[in-house]
Order: structure tokens, then sequence, then C-alpha cells
DNA sequence: CGTCTAGCTTGACAGATGTCAAAACAGGGT
DNA sequence: ACCCTGTTTTGACATCTGTCAAGCTAGACG
């Protein structure tokens, strides 16, 4: 693997390397979108801190958000998942799991 | 998933989570084992720092390491790989993608 | 317009992380 | 025994990260 390649895929391996951030995914990815309101009560963290952990995920290109009214939804881009996987040598498949 | 099975797993995730890590494990994967003294200098890094990555690697469960006379020599253990790919490969139950 | 709720941003702070130099450790060869 | 090379450990330091409190923004509803 490149430097360049590494540089790329590193940040999503590092947003995946934080116990509450994977549990996030997992939540996420297991329904087609999930609600912010729906994700904080799961966790004994502040608002703030579970908006940060969704901005890291975000800004790794691991999921998307659409606010619509007066909730925000997040869901998995399923491409990003397709390219780790294929890092870890997996058959290509399409999507992201309940994990 | 639990919290607890997000503790074991994030740990594996934060470990190739840097693009030193990360090259240093695809160089590692790519080959049955791999000397010590031919992961240095492909990096632009001091022993002790490379050293140290692989330290972490090492305690993310991700490769083993043996010494053999002068040199030491990393492989990847394929069980925890098996551990990530179950995680990232899955049935689509994918969002519809409003991009 | 005022206000309520949902979510994000900012600022601050303790603790973790990546890096190197220096020193220590491990083997092989002379 | 001595040194030489390869690898790890230790110590130090600047930066990054996870967290919260406080403040801010966006939309809904009277």
């Amino acid at each position: 693997m490149e430097a360049e390649q590494a540089a790329v895929v590193a940040p999503m391996f590092k947003a995946l390397g934080d116990p509450v951030r994977l549990r996030l995914m997992s939540m996420i990815a297991s329904v087609p979108e999930m609600c912010v309101c729906d994700l904080t009560p799961a966790f004994d963290l502040s608002g703030p801190t579970i908006s940060h952990h969704l901005k890291v995920l975000r800004e790794a290109g691991l999921v998307d958000s659409e606010r619509r009214g007066t909730w925000v939804w997040y869901r998995v881009k399923p491409e990003a998942f397709r390219q780790l996987g294929a890092l870890l040598d997996l058959p290509a498949t399409t999507a992201p799991t309940t994990a």
C-alpha cells in the first residue's frame, strides 16, 4: 500500500478505533437511517460529546447526515465500507452490517 | 454491538488508524513473514518509532513476532482479520442514498 | 415575535499519542 | 572477551483526543 492510499484509509480505521464511535456506527448501520435523538440516550455521555463523535465519523466519510425539520438523520455510506472490506481481503459485498 | 464487544474490537481498528501502521500491516500481510530490518528502511522514521508502531500492532492482536537469531520476524494473525472482516462484511441493509 | 426542543460549536482541560535521542538488550563474529 | 549490528525500552516533549459546560443555531409552534 502506498503512503497516499494509507493517508486516505487510515482516518476511516481511526474513526472506528473508539468504542463509542464503533457502537454509533453499529447502531446507524442496523437501520436505514437513525436520528441523533435516538443515538444520544444510548450512551452515558453528554450531547456535545456524541455530536463530536458523529462529526469524526462524517469527516472520515463513513456516514452522511441530513437535517429534516427538527431532527438530524444519519446513515452509513456503503462505499466506504466496501473500501475497508476490500483491504481486509473480503469478498466485496455491498453494505455494512449490524455488527 | 454491545459496549463490551466494542471495547475489544475498537483497539484493533485504532491500531490500523495510523498511516504508518497501516502500511506496516500491508507490508507484513503481503508475505508469509517480514523482517523488521526490511520494514524500517521503507519509512522516513527512526528505528524506535517503527518499533513502537509494531508494538501497538502486536498488543492489538493483529500480528505476532518471533526472534530468530539476529533478526525479528513479524507475521499477521489471520483470526484477527477474520473478526474485523465479519464486522464490515454483511448483507445490505443499506440506506436510501440521498447523497 | 417569543419560546421551546434538538443539535452543533466553542473553550477548556486532563490524558493519550507519535516522534526522537539515548541507553539497554540480544546475538553473531572476530 | 570484545565489539558490531539489529531491535526494543526509556525518557522527554509537542501535538492530538475525548470529555464537559456554556453558549449558539435551526426549525416548529403558538
